[in-house]
DNA sequence: TTAAGTGCAAAATCTTTGCAAATGT
DNA sequence: ACATTTGCAAAGATTTTGCACTTAA
C-alpha cells in the first residue's frame, strides 16, 4: 500500500514526507471521507493541525483526494479515484452516505447519480448527492 | 407577507421581535438560502450577530427554517415548507441548486429526487441532492 | 409582571499566514 | 545545495456562552 502512495505524491511532484504518507496511507485505508479533527487526533503525536491543513490542501490541490462537505460543515477528505479525477477536475460525482450513527462518510462509488429532468435554462457543473442514515455496520 | 411571518412566530410560541420578523421577511423574499454573513451584513444597523445566529437557530429548532451547507461549508438558511416541514423533521428532501457565478442556492421544490437503488442494508433517513452550476439568471 | 430576547464582552474553535529551522531530493 | 515542508506563534474568522438590561405578551 505503501508503494501507491508514494507514487501519487512523486506522479504530483510533492515530497515524500513522514506525515503525508502517513495521511495518505490513513485515507486509502478507509473507505470513508475523514475529516481533519479526526486526523488531528490520530496523528498529534508526530505533527500539528498546521501541517495537516496544509498537507490536505496540498493533495485537494494536486487532486489526490477530493473534499466533502458533511451536514456540520465540516470539511471531509477522501482518496480520489485516479481514473475519474484529475488535478483541475474532480469528478467526485459518486454518492455519499453519512451514517448517523458511526458517523462515518462512506463513497458509494458504484452507484451512479440517476438522470435528473431538470430546465436546461440550468448548465450543471457538478452533482452532489448526500445520503443521511444508518450505514450496513451498525445496522446489525 | 407580513402577516405569514408573524403568523409563523405565533405558531412556534416565539415572540415577534424587529429582528425576527425582518430577517423572516427577507428569507421569505428570496427564494434562495441566505447565509448568516449575508443575514449580518443587511441587518447590521439593526441587531448584532449573536442576536442573528440566535434567531437562526430558534427558527430552526421550531421548523420554521432549514439549514443547508453550501460547498464552503457555510451554513445557510431558507424558509421550509410549511406543509413537508414540521418540528422534529426538516423534510427539506428537494433538491438545492447553487449558482457558481452568483453565488445563490435556490431550492428546486418541484423536482423530486429520484428514485436510488440503495442495497437494503442501509437505512435511508434523509437525502441531499446538491446541484453545482449556472442558474436561469446567470445564463444569458 | 415576568419569561423571553437582546447586546456586549469574552471565551472557545477553527483556519490561515509568516518566518525560521528542518528535511527530502 | 536548494527548494519544500514543517513547527511554532500569532492573526483572523466564526461560533458559542454568560450575564445584565430590555422588551413583548
Amino acid at each position: 500500500m505503501e508503494e501507491v502512495v508514494i507514487n501519487k505524491l512523486k506522479k504530483s511532484g510533492l515530497k515524500k514526507t513522514e506525515i503525508r504518507t502517513q495521511i495518505l496511507m490513513y485515507l486509502l485505508s478507509k473507505s470513508s471521507a475523514i475529516s481533519q479533527p479526526e486526523l488531528e487526533k490520530k496523528f498529534k503525536e508526530i505533527s500539528d493541525r498546521v501541517t495537516i491543513y496544509r498537507a490536505l490542501s496540498a493533495f485537494e490541490e494536486k487532486g489526490i483526494v477530493h473534499k466533502v462537505m458533511d451536514i456540520h460543515g465540516t470539511a471531509r477528505y477522501a482518496i480520489c479515484n485516479e481514473s475519474t479525477c484529475d488535478v483541475k477536475n474532480h469528478s467526485d460525482e459518486h454518492i455519499h452516505f453519512h451514517c448517523t450513527q458511526c458517523d462515518e462518510i462512506t463513497c458509494l462509488e458504484d452507484l451512479n447519480i440517476p438522470e435528473l429532468n431538470i430546465s436546461n435554462s440550468y448548465s450543471i457543473q457538478k452533482i452532489n448527492l448526500n445520503i443521511e442514515g444508518v450505514c450496513i455496520n451498525c445496522n446489525e
